[in-house]
DNA sequence: CGATCGGTTGAGTGACGTCAACTTTCGTGG
DNA sequence: CCACGAAAGTTGACGTCACTCAACCGATCG
């Protein structure tokens, strides 16, 4: 019964067999949802989400139709600490491929958060992480080649897999159609497929309709001058 | 003696007479530096700038040479609550103008947060926030045109000035050249001075050799499709 | 008074978007 | 088992947007 969500914040902070059973239990409340389905707004008003299994997506749609995927999610991940502190949500959470979503009250939240201070210290990290990420993106977005871009993205999602043991060394396959990868790159689908031939000429990835397979990350990474320190993969007090 | 990092704080926590003080101690040892001043790997090797005067911003330097200005600074934000957390600084930080930084160090920065739970959150918050920003901005580099992303931003920093007190309803003045805003929105400063001259000839700003002034926000605004909504202006509990 | 830095403008090129057609895959129902 | 339709992927032709290169202007500062 190993939980992700666990496994991820014991990455940032040890925890007790308390604090463990605690996360644990506040999990319990799972859904299994379909690919598509929108999340923000729905069950408690204010609640937080957990991926528990599957992939989501933060993402803003835009007046004219078009749509930015701000951040991918994976088991672990946690959709939201703000929907309640923050008063309205500027932008929507959904699922990328059928998945599995805990949610967690606010109120259990906070109990959590004061109960617990390794917990909220460990809350605390993974945001700044994210914030990394966020970093990392608007540098890719900004600066980069759309072929860095594309390549720059794959390699962080490759490395997160890693991390989460989602994937061993081999390749590894995100679920997920160019239309999202486009969405996320802030391309056009019909010039990322043209990145992506390249990238697969390249010999760093194949594709099957509806996912990207790399099976070179090395050298997916030295297209994107890509460099994982930001991930802060694993700090150092795994407990064993 | 007012101090904006404690106008800031107090603006998303109530905060105690002591709590106040705390704050400002901590801000006692502050510097005045010239614009284009590295402050990463600077004095405590792990330590929290605060800005207290001036602007300063968050960037990455590329291989190639170019910059991305990741995020901007003024008044009352902080630089950093990971240095020491996370190991490696992904980025630097630099003054865009002549600026007063005030260093705390980390420990004392832990010190205050293992004190007081209220201090703690308000941090917390604040973070939320800047990630809020971030997210914005990764929405404008994907999915607006040069023009939309060009007024976004600059309206963006309109409502954070105002938030602070920096400025009025009048017009706002951001003092930063053409280059600095390039570096911002990934574009060339030749196109960024074309973008921003047909700003000006639709009357939404004007020009003066190293800053920008926002003389009509509300046109900005219309033209960006801003919605100051993420920015979380001033939450509810200002105590008074 | 010259040097430097920011800003401004023009001409030419390349990258990316748009439009449109066509293929392949997959799921569904006859 | 086959037929069909929907959704993803692929490719080409063409237009526009943003970059590059280059020249020049205007302030400010030593």
């Amino acid at each position: 019964m190993t939980n992700p969500f666990v496994d991820k914040i014991r990455g940032y902070a040890p925890l007790s067999r308390d604090d463990e059973q605690l996360l644990d239990d506040a999990c319990h409340q799972s859904r299994s949802l379909p690919p598509g389905h929108d999340l923000i707004r729905e069950g408690a008003p204010s609640a937080v989400f957990v991926v528990l299994a599957g992939w989501a997506c933060r993402y803003k749609m835009l007046p004219d139709g078009g749509r930015q995927i701000i951040a991918f999610m994976m088991p672990g991940d946690f959709c939201d600490l703000h929907a309640g502190v923050l008063a309205e949500m500027d932008h929507s959470i959904a699922t990328l491929t059928k998945a599995r979503i805990a949610t967690i009250p606010r109120a259990r939240m906070e109990a959590l958060i004061d109960a617990r201070p390794s917990l909220s210290k460990a809350f605390w990290w993974t945001q700044l992480v994210d914030e990394g990420v966020l970093r990392a993106t608007i540098v890719s977005m900004g600066r980069r080649t759309t072929m860095e871009r594309v390549a720059h993205l794959l390699c962080e999602l490759c490395f997160r897999m890693r991390n989460i043991g989602l994937t061993g060394d081999g390749p590894y396959e995100m679920p997920f159609s160019q239309i999202v990868l486009a969405d996320a790159v802030g391309l056009t689908p019909v010039h990322t497929n043209r990145v992506v031939k390249k990238l697969r000429e390249a010999g760093a990835l194949e594709m099957r309709p509806g996912s990207v397979i790399v099976s070179d990350l090395a050298r997916l990474a030295k297209i994107a001058g890509f460099d994982d320190n930001y991930l802060h993969g694993r700090l150092n007090h795994r407990s064993g």
